[in-house]
DNA sequence: ACAGGTCTCTACCAAATGGTAGAGAAAATC
DNA sequence: GATTTTCTCTACCATTTGGTAGAGACCTGT
């Protein structure tokens, strides 16, 4: 009974379906907290459903890390280059790509801060696809700050305590209510000023 | 067979035991990662000697939070209460006292950083007990705020950006690996020193 | 010596987990 | 129209999970 009734979809995406689901799940319950079948009555399918799509949890959950890693590539890529040559403008810009969707999909920045509790082999997925981009940015903070245009430190340290600082705050909305914030349109408007000043002021030579 | 042998304790800390070594794993692993067996097996205990001492599960997570609440209260009291009155110095104190034990023990603000994956009644257990000092500090720095003696904005969000900062990076040795960090003494010293000098910027008037 | 509490154990259990085997419907290919 | 491929299903399975029942060792006070 109730066999393949009101297919919401036209086929074919099933596993876009399945891979939402997931990434959704893993990144705000954490992957052990996730059980295949839970995935599976989320996206609307059998488990066996899921295992025909991915051979195994592990695979998924690769599958899962390497699509996000995909993901905050293109954003951060295409705030970068949209950007004026300002330094502190320019990390404005990718400040607020990475929060957009980091409040709308907090699982997404919620599966970065998941990487210690992986096995190594599968935080590879995401690590070595951001690594580029780490080393990139540190880079070019090392030249700004050698120009002047940036408060002189090191390069490698600033970087990790920005992503700190705004992976932090963008994905524990509830460590942010004790300071009585809500999560509404005048919450994030609120949250997103105080930070970008917060860190330009910390940035500022 | 090797029944009761060398029973390293002298009997009567088994509760303790069992609590710390809850706490260390559900700290780094994440609550749903860690089994009683686990836990059991780790304290050299079978399993129901755990439910000897803790009702269930969940009492027992209950247990370990409100414990590392406690502490974490004491470290912090005792930081504020030592430090001079120059806001940045006293501010530096704080960091400085939770970023101590967070290195030699990352479970501890590990178990902070899961709340939100809480039932609520359970995560209550910490937020309750915090949440006086995070009171008190808001109160604190809007005041220092007035006199002018830090740069002027939201004290809540800025208490939450530092909260943020410091428990990020304290907690997430992996990603702090993507700049080449290594978890040694001089790595230790550089990231406390460029946390105190990225939070002071971003602090002064 | 013994009675009662304290503490830890072995032996189970029902439910949930990730995964296998293979049947059957639908669409694509011939 | 027949066959093959694609996709999803039902029916199981072994293992692990949190938890119960109750026995036995140890200490304590009398």
């Amino acid at each position: 009974m109730a066999r393949r009734e009101a297919v919401t979809s036209p086929r074919g995406d099933t596993r876009a379906r399945i891979l939402e689901s997931a990434t959704l799940l893993f990144g705000s319950r954490g992957f052990d907290a996730v059980s295949l079948d839970q995935i599976a009555s989320e996206v609307g399918v059998a488990k066996q459903t899921l295992l025909y799509w991915f051979a195994s949890r592990e695979e998924l959950l690769h599958e899962v890390l390497s699509n996000a890693a995909t993901e905050l590539v293109v954003i951060i890529d295409a705030a970068i280059r949209s950007a004026s040559d300002d330094p502190l403008e320019r990390i404005d810009a990718v400040i607020r790509a990475v929060f957009r969707p980091a409040v709308r999909r907090p699982a997404l920045l919620g599966l970065l801060r998941q990487i210690s509790r992986l096995p190594v082999d599968t935080a590879d997925a995401l690590t070595v696809r951001l690594q580029p981009l780490v080393d990139r940015a540190v880079m070019w903070m090392e030249a700004e700050m050698k120009a002047g245009r940036l408060r002189r430190g090191d390069p490698k340290m600033v970087i990790a305590l920005m992503y700190a600082t705004v992976v932090g705050v963008a994905t524990e909305p509830e460590a942010l209510r004790s300071v009585r914030w809500t999560n509404d349109l005048v919450g994030l408007r609120r949250l997103r000023t105080e930070m970008t000043a917060f860190i330009h002021s910390a940035l500022e030579p």
